[in-house]
RNA sequence: CGGGGCGUGGCGCAGUCCGGUUAGCGCACCUGCUUUGGGAGCAGGGGGUCGCCGGUUCAAAUCCGGCCGCCCCGACCA
């Protein structure tokens, strides 16, 4: 193959740059880690969306939108908030750009703003700014909203989907009249996080509870979902917070009770990120190129038609436009790609490359016979089938494929989830297999620290559904009140 | 922020060490014919201020000085 992309062996981290790059997913901009999203990624982002909107609005959720700045005293009223976001925060301090002696481009000394704005980082700050006026009475409540937006986090360092400084998202925003609310809030919208990841994803992922190390800047507690990517390294996933009173308090937003008694409202934010394309590349996708789940593939099936003069090309379209009928009117996704500049070789390439889950290939020997060859991009089998009762088998294949990859990730998953009981194997482990390890923690942050610090592993969640089994710490000996599951991470 | 790499038609590169015809190759692109069941063949054609600025020289992609940009790898983070 001229195109191939590395292969995972050899350098995974390039091989995840060629299937970015050559499924045309995405492509480096002018701008230092900021990324062009391809239409092929675009499409990814929309379906991800779609689907997520249906379950936020499933969920009772509403969409507005906010600002892209933010006054920059906002950020500075939650003081966890500030610390965690001040270092990566682009600032708006001009207004407009003039001409200096040298004839260059240079924001004008006249037009300094008289407050810096910055660019949102994420939106609490001017959502509860804003939910202060908003709310008075435990009338209003609850504020069930979302947004889609864009934010930018100055990074160091950069990878596709996976950390830019721009990125897409969404940010849902809360507010509740009571703590257990909220806490109910956070745990449905994780719940809603985790469904979407194994059942359109097909990646299954451990939920749990980031430890107060790794929580968000402003949050009393953290939920997250991990999914552990085909190198061993494990990638959090989604986050929802549980914000305590923490923002009602920096932004003074109140509400009366039915007791007539002024209360601090309750709050929660969630969000996920064009981050879960990187996911999606990093759990299913082989040297071949892009793996897409069915349920997220733009074009399920595409059909590459087959002939070798005009007569056969008018015969061979004419059948591919039946079949395509039929499918689409049993409403799969199906592209029919009679581009004459390409030839067919070529074109299975392509899209194996891009991750079409079904491929079909017609020719004039499988019109002969009634028949068209199969592909499936998943297992790369190749079959030839007879036209009749050709849609329930496909409806069944990509069902099939579906259910492999999720299969298939939580396979790995398990065989790459090690459980632990001394420092040194936990080290052994790390060092050498990867992959997620369960082994006992203390709870200390100092622990917590050492031991990123000696091997590289943090912990990525408290799983929820751990054994109730208390322990000691591998490293302190110290009681532990039960495992954690420790890796590196993304 | 440290370490490494790279900057030459749209893309990938060679040429740079050791200066010297008209800057070359593959892919892509355009035209034509033949082709089409796993990235087609032949013929013809178009496209470059060699990242930028300065210096050395009869002569610079090549040597010297400075600058800029991007990518990769590590520490911090969705």
């Amino acid at each position: 193959m001229a195109d191939a992309v590395t292969s995972r062996e050899s350098d995974y981290s390039q091989w995840y740059i060629d299937v970015v790059r050559k499924a045309k997913l995405a492509d480096y901009s002018p701008v230092r880690g900021c990324m062009v999203i391809r239409p092929n990624g675009y499409a990814l982002w929309e379906r991800m969306k779609e689907t997520l909107d249906g379950l936020f609005k499933a969920t009772g959720h509403e969409n507005f939108y906010f600002p892209l700045f933010i006054p920059e005293r906002f950020l500075a009223r939650e003081a966890e908030h500030v610390e965690g976001f001040a270092k990566e925060c682009a600032v708006v301090t001009h207004s407009r750009l003039t001409l200096n002696e040298e004839d260059e481009l240079i924001p004008d000394p006249e037009s300094k703003l008289e407050e810096n704005l910055i660019v949102r980082p994420t939106s609490e700050t001017i959502i509860w700014n804003t939910y202060a006026d908003w709310i008075q009475s435990y009338r209003d409540l609850p504020l069930l909203y979302n947004q889609w937006a864009n934010v930018v986090r100055w990074e160091m360092r950069t990878r596709l989907f996976l950390r830019t400084m721009e990125f897409l998202w969404q940010e849902g925003h809360t507010a509740h009249a009571s703590k257990e609310e909220a806490v109910e809030e956070a745990e449905r919208m994780l719940d809603v996080y985790a469904t979407f990841a194994e059942d359109y994803m097909a990646i299954p992922v451990v939920r749990g509870r980031k430890t107060a190390s790794e929580r968000f800047a402003g949050a009393v507690d953290t939920l997250c979902i991990e999914a552990l990517m085909q190198d061993g390294k494990a990638l959090q996933a989604g986050t929802s917070h549980f914000l305590g009173q923490n923002f009602a308090k920096a932004f003074d937003c109140t509400y009366t009770d039915e007791n007539n008694e002024e209360q601090y409202v309750w709050a929660t934010s969630w969000g996920v990120s064009t981050r879960l394309i990187g996911a999606l590349i990093m759990t299913h996708s082989d040297d071949q190129g892009l793996v897409l789940p069915p349920k997220l593939a733009r074009d399920q099936v595409v059909i590459v038609p087959i002939y070798f003069n005009d007569e056969q090309r008018t015969q061979v379209l004419e059948e591919a436009q039946r079949i395509q009928q039929e499918l689409d009117d049993a409403d799969i996704r199906v592209k029919l790609d009679a581009d004459d500049n390409q030839k067919p070789g070529w074109k299975f390439n392509e899209y194996e490359l891009q991750g079409v889950p079904l491929r079909i290939g017609i020719g004039p020997r499988d019109i002969e016979n009634d028949n068209v060859e199969l592909a499936r991009r998943d297992t790369r089998e190749k079959n030839i089938v007879p036209q009749d009762g050709l849609v329930a088998r496909i409806q069944d294949t990509l069902t099939d494929i579906q259910d492999g990859l999720f299969q298939q990730a939580l396979e790995r998953r398990e065989a790459h989830t090690t459980t632990v009981d001394s420092y040194d194997a936990f080290k052994d482990v790390i060092e050498n297999e990867g992959g997620f390890v369960k082994a006992h923690w203390d709870g200390t942050e100092a622990t917590e620290a050492r031991i990123q610090d000696e091997t590289g592993a943090t912990i990525r969640c408290i799983p929820f559904d751990r054994d109730d089994e208390p322990g000691e710490d591998m490293l302190t000996g110290e009681h532990s009140e039960g495992r954690v599951l420790f890796a590196k991470a993304y």
